[in-house]
DNA sequence: CTATCTGCAAATGATTTGCCCACAT
DNA sequence: ATGTGGGCAAATCATTTGCAGATAG
């Protein structure tokens, strides 16, 4: 009943209320990468009486708090992850939008070190991959985004074949 | 008289206006890794008959023929660079905004390693490093912001240190 | 009870675009 | 000449915020 993440804004003090013990759920649950969007419609499915603008105003707190992690994988909105998936990167289908994780133990030693060379202590560091399914069977050319195949990300990954480039801001 | 990225410009067959003659001068001058607000400026102030809006439609331009690559050092605006400056990696100082480039011949072969492992081709990458000085003297906690060195970096890294928090698309 | 939250709508800021005129080729 | 580029202002989009009412502790 009380999820993950809701455990860890008590702990931190913070005021439940009735729209945050819900996107607190959803965020505990998600398996993937959503976006406020998504995570608007996430929240809505379960108690219709949350706005965009809490969603918002939570995932704001929530990564103040340390409790989520803003990311950017080129879709131009913000995605969020809980922080205690552990430290890993992400590797971006560039033809989906899919994301996959993967660790690298080596990396975060090598970064501090090159910080550390150039007179800096590291804070945080970033890094993703953009790459393209190897060429499997031969068909998938111009085909891939048409029958790529399950769809764990959300509507972002439509957008990314097709590289959206209209109002707003782009990219 | 002719920029490195007018020639660039010329070679791909794009049409040469005077403004973008130059913006393209502005961005074969450029040193460090301005936003569009900044190349404004920088054209402006050599010919004033030049648009915000024509810089933005410009520097997507470029971008699109490889001519200039996008980055996104975390401040809310894409910042700009000439393509061939040769692969390297930025670390930003997280209480200037100053952005230092370091190169890391091991880095690309190990994430192309990656994606292979993962049955990817690595398309493209990214990687930035957020940094703080080391502590030098002693005194500097919170009066970084105020006294830091020389500023490379235009407008946006002003807004560095406080982590501009408002309107528009944030952070 | 009171500080904090929420919904709603309006505001923001970066970036794009429609329209019509100017210009490079 | 003619398709392409530019200025200007309006449009977009993701995100934030002011305000008045709702609510947690």
């Amino acid at each position: 009943m009380e999820s993950r993440i809701e455990r860890l804004c008590i702990d931190r003090g913070l005021k439940m209320t009735g729209q945050r013990r819900v996107i607190a759920r959803v965020l505990s649950e998600a398996e993937d990468h959503p976006d406020v969007e998504e995570l608007y419609r996430r929240a809505t499915s379960l108690d219709s009486r949350i706005s965009v603008a809490t969603v918002y105003r939570t995932v704001r707190l929530l990564e103040e708090k340390g409790i989520l992690e803003r990311r950017d994988f080129g879709g131009g909105r913000a995605r969020y992850e809980a922080s205690e998936h552990g430290h890993h990167y992400h590797l971006i289908d560039i033809d989906t939008g899919k994301v996959i994780e993967f660790e690298d133990e080596e990396h975060e030693r090598l970064m501090r070190q090159i910080a550390t060379r150039l007179g800096f202590d590291l804070v945080s560091h970033r890094m993703e991959l953009f790459a393209r399914k190897r060429n499997e069977d031969a068909a998938t050319v111009s085909a891939a985004g048409i029958a790529a195949g399950p769809e764990p990300e959300p509507a972002a990954a439509r957008r990314f074949p097709v590289e959206k480039r209209f109002g707003g801001r782009g990219r």
